[in-house]
DNA sequence: AACGTGTCAACTGTCGACAGTTGGCAGTTT
DNA sequence: AAACTGCCAACTGTCGACAGTTGACACGTT
């Protein structure tokens, strides 16, 4: 039986994943406000956490505060993407580099792993599933081994994931990403950190396009 | 004519900018903890909008939240230092290509601008002030026209004066920035990125060492 | 009909109080 | 003396209620 209170995570941050994760889904809809006292009740518990909760996100990108209005999920304008995007690049590039001169033996495995999967699910019909590019880059970061940046960068794609409509499901777009990691890979393995940077830069500046295209229909 | 924004900032939104000012000064010092009653009293607020604050702070990095400890003010290792510039330099080299591409005339005046009032205080006799430091960086910032990027060198530049111990008081390490400053004024300038993206790197791998090497002592 | 004005419900901002947890201290045991 | 145990004060986590602000609607005016 449950406790009389959660013993190992706050009720503010149990808030969070929640709200977290129906903010992503798009459960709460981009443009919408959060209601205070609707919300607190619909997870049974009272405003203050829900506000401390409710702030976090904020901080993390996936909710704007307007003084005295509320909370919204924000819809993003193409000029939003694009400047994103540069953040993103510029993290991801330097993770690359990182990942190029700090790589082990390990981290190759893993990152090959990844990939082959990637090809597998797409030989087999299935489409290359969000998840798997996630994994890739997540994989790439923990090759790097710069906690600042990878921390960043998982904010950052977080923001990405939120304005993402309708990315998953154009395969010629899917197979160059799949090519871009393979090459990333490569040029990790040779411990060419211009090169895997240089490749980064391309591949984002790819699904930054599509998205941007995705966008506008 | 009130702004859409009322005069009144927030209890919440005050007590933010009065505790970063605290932290970032020292007068709160690195691994002492912040009593929630005690500093609630001290403003003349209750708890609530205090804890929002400190959440707030908490996700710029100036504090760390212990479960049921309370919120510490970080006090930094040599990896934590090392890390941090990792991500600083990630963001800077970006934002000095960005601005190499980008910048208009009105961009170098006050980039220029900034560099010369540096050395008039400087050949004054008067010591390189870390204001004019951040100053420039600043510029460069505005330069680069990256909101987000602008965004997130600001919190990290944040934590770096969180950090600095006895950084300000070395001639020849003040020197060598102005010369660092000035050539990199020259490569946006010509609007050579790679260059810039180059000194910037080699400026803050310089900073990064000396405030290593002053932090050990 | 269009415009300005007054009123109001809904919601956020804030507060004081209660409940649960933590680390330390005194007392006891070996 | 060292280690274990039980208690306690201090603090954080949480809650319900009050106060101030906002946007909208209805009403009256031109």
């Amino acid at each position: 039986m449950t406790p009389p209170t959660p013993l190992h995570l706050s009720l503010a941050g149990q808030a969070v994943d929640v709200l977290r994760e129906q903010v992503l889904t798009g459960e709460i809809p981009p443009g919408s406000r959060v209601n205070e006292v609707e919300v607190a009740q619909k997870l049974g518990i009272s405003r203050g956490p829900l506000r401390e909760a409710i702030r976090h996100l904020a901080s993390e990108g996936l909710l704007t505060l307007v003084p005295h209005r509320g909370a919204f999920v924000p819809d993003a304008s193409p000029e939003d993407v694009r400047a994103l995007f540069e953040l993103r690049t510029a993290l991801e590039c330097a993770a690359a580099e990182l990942a190029a001169s700090r790589r082990t033996d390990v981290d190759l495995v893993r990152l090959q792993e990844v990939c082959a999967e990637s090809r597998r699910n797409y030989k087999a019909g299935q489409p290359f599933p969000y998840r798997l590019d996630l994994a890739f880059h997540r994989t790439l970061l923990d090759a790097a081994r710069s906690p600042y940046i990878s921390e960043q960068v998982q904010l950052v794609q977080q923001r990405v994931v939120l304005l993402r409509s309708a990315l998953a499901d154009d395969p010629p777009h899917q197979h160059a990403s799949m090519d871009d990691h393979d090459e990333l890979v490569r040029a990790i393995a040779d411990g060419d950190a211009a090169k895997a940077s240089e490749v980064m830069r391309r591949h984002l500046s790819r699904v930054c396009a599509q998205m941007l295209t995705s966008l506008t229909h």
